[in-house]
Parts: C-alpha cells; sequence; structure tokens
DNA sequence: ATAATATTTGGAACGCGTTCTATATTAATG
DNA sequence: CATTAATATAGAACGCGTTCCAAATATTAT
C-alpha cells in the first residue's frame, strides 16, 4: 500500500483542528447573539473560509452544534458541582442535583431548545444525539449520587435512566407547554426522586 | 358605532371553514408523504390559494402544525383505549395506559417529533405548544386513572403532571438519543410508576 | 518539471419560511 | 352609481440549509 502521487489527505491532527475552530467560533456567535446568528454563510464569515469549505469537515449544521452541546452541558454540570458543594447527606446531595438540573434547564430554556430540541422534524436528517464520552458524563454523574444512596446492591442504571429522562421530561414541558398551569417543578422533582430514593 | 362603508369583515364561521380547510389539507399530505413535504407553497397549492393568503389565516408554519397535533394526539388516545379495554384492576388500567403511550410515541417517532419538537430553537418565533380544551383532554385522561388508584384524598394534579412529563421525558429520550443504551422502556415506565402508585 | 490527487473556492441553484408591496377583487354603505 | 374598507393575489425579495459543479490551488510521487 505505497502512497500514490498527490496531495495527501489532511491528518488527523488538522482535521480536529478546523473542526474546533469552527466550534469555538459558533460557540462565540452563539453566546454573542443567540442561535438565530449561527448559520453556515455567517460562520464561514467568521472563520475566514468559503461556506461551502464548513461542508467539507462537517456532515451538516447539526453536527456543529454538538460544539455548542457540550459547552452548554459543561456549564451546567458546574452549575450543579457548585451547588453540591454545601449539601452533605448522600440523597440530600441526589436532591440538590436533581433540583439544580431542573432549575438550569428552566433558567435557560434557549439552551434546552439547542440540546434536546435542535434535531427536529424541520431538518430532514434526522440525525441523533450523538453522545461522547465526554458529553455523557454529564449525565452519569447521577449514576455515582444514586449509588452513594443505594450502597447495597441496587439497579443502579434503570434508576439512573428514569432520573435523567424523567427530569429531562419534566424540563421540556415546562419550558415547551408554559401556558399549561403545570404543578411546582420541585414538587414534581420530589415526587420523581420518590421513584429512586424509596 | 354603526358600520362603516367597505367590505365587512369574514364572520367567524368563514374564518374557521378556511382554517379547518387548511388544516384538513395539511393532515392529508402529511399522512401521505410526511413532514418535508408540508410546506406553505406546497400547501397553498393544494388548497388552491396563493401562498400569501395563508399568512392572513395563520400567523405562522407552527399555527398550522396545531392541526397535526390535534390529529396525532387524538390517534394515540384510540390507541391507548384500545389496549386499556382488556384491562381490568385500577392500578394495571394505569400501568397499561402509561406503556400504551411509551409504545405509541416509539413507535411513531416522527409523529413525537411533529408534537413535542417542532417549535425549536430554529424557528424564531419560539411559539408555544398552545393547548385547547380538547388538546388537553388527551392528556388529562391519566388523572382519572390516578383518580382511582387513589380513591382516598391525594395530589391528584402533582401525580398526573409528574407522570406525564416522566412519561414524555422517556420517550423523548429514546427517541433522540436511541445510540446510548438506555434501559428497557418497560422496566423505567414501571419505575417511573412506583412514584405514583406507591 | 510533470503528473496525480486532495482540498478549497466561487457561484449558481433549489426549496424553504417569511416579509413586503402593489394590484386586483369583493361586498358593503352612501 | 360611486365610494370605501376588507380581503385576495401576484411577484419580488431576503436569508436560510443544502447540493452540485467547474475552476483553482496545494502537495506529493515520479
Amino acid at each position: 500500500m505505497a502512497r500514490t502521487a498527490g496531495r495527501p489527505p489532511r491528518s488527523k491532527a488538522e482535521i480536529l483542528e478546523f473542526r474546533s475552530k469552527i466550534g469555538k467560533h459558533a460557540l462565540e456567535i452563539y453566546r454573542a447573539e443567540g442561535f438565530e446568528a449561527v448559520s453556515m454563510r455567517r460562520l464561514a464569515k467568521a472563520v475566514g473560509c468559503a461556506p461551502m469549505t464548513i461542508y467539507a469537515h462537517f456532515d451538516g449544521k447539526t453536527d456543529i452544534l454538538r460544539y455548542l452541546w457540550a459547552d452548554v452541558l459543561t456549564d451546567m454540570s458546574s452549575d450543579i458541582a457548585e451547588k453540591l458543594k454545601s449539601v452533605a447527606g448522600p440523597s440530600e446531595r441526589l436532591q440538590s442535583a436533581s433540583h439544580s438540573f431542573i432549575a438550569y434547564w428552566i433558567d435557560h430554556s434557549d439552551h434546552f431548545r439547542l440540546v434536546f430540541m435542535s434535531n427536529d422534524v424541520t431538518r430532514a436528517d434526522v440525525s441523533t444525539f450523538l453522545m461522547g464520552e465526554d458529553t455523557l458524563a454529564h449525565f452519569l454523574m447521577f449514576s455515582d449520587l444514586i449509588r452513594e444512596v443505594h450502597p447495597e446492591e441496587h439497579d443502579v442504571k434503570m434508576s439512573t435512566d428514569t432520573l435523567i429522562s424523567g427530569l429531562i421530561g419534566i424540563a421540556l414541558c415546562m419550558n415547551t407547554m408554559p401556558d399549561y398551569p403545570w404543578a411546582d417543578a420541585t414538587s414534581m422533582t420530589n415526587q420523581l426522586l420518590l421513584s429512586i430514593i424509596v
């Protein structure tokens, strides 16, 4: 498999660098002017390349959004961790994290829509929410908290998944259907936690 | 307040008729060719009017989508009711409805995206999911089922809201993040029900 | 240098949701 | 009839995500 003539493919480092450069600019625009401003043409102008060049490095726009997701999730995690510092007991810590989780997504409904509602029907590809190891970690933090509550044998995975999806559901409902008089977010979270803490 | 000269405004009946006519065509297109095919220009062609005329009757596309939501929710309700026929016990009925609810949204992920993820970031208006009385009824059915389980005094509203949002959350997660190895949907639903049935 | 290959670029194009403007068309009052 | 107001229509325009294509450019082996 001797190298043939011609320009060699970019190294993986080059590809990653270009991708993260675009991601960085996308992040800047999103934070400064919101999601509407993050367009392919605008992004190309910011990064200093032709609009079409981006398509050589990304599958499409949703592919770029992952960089925004990662940033938002990191922000959320540090928010939860910050409030968690002053909490001691195992079940209290789980409760605190859950309430912080909900509070974050309600206080930042634009972020919520970005992360959980960006790959919708309008997009043809319906690309899935691809979770990397790092992205996953932001959610799996709940596993550790649940384990602290249940040191004995216990189906931690199922409890974690139920809690996470339940919390996301509460945030989704309160964000997208604000006209409906939902019960208090704190109360609903506590009720949901009943199924985990027992 | 004597009527001035000029053409009178359309009657409310006329307005409603035109709206439902458009809604009907939107429904036909959606069912036949999926969401991508439902475009304003296409819709105008189907209904036989100019594309701009629609904007005189609707705030925008999301406003039209409500007709699709209503149809999908009706479909879901009858699906749940059908499976509920053969179930007797109060808690068994609540479980059945919950599992049917989840199953429906997983079997029809396109419908799920349409109903719960259509007003996303990409749309500028971020119009909220406006629930009419009829739309609401499809969800409030869970209240009755919970009441059957808890004849004594019990915060039915909070239980209902927690259950509904939790179920929607499970559906959202499994639909949008299929790569993550979520726990079994049935198991998660049962776990969620633990917090309601106690 | 020359040839070969990878990549970037520019521009046009498509359909989309949406806004705007100018021009009918309709149906009432005077 | 003419006037007047509500509505409908046509068409252009904007920016969007995306696809296609031809031309230019960069980098390597020969």
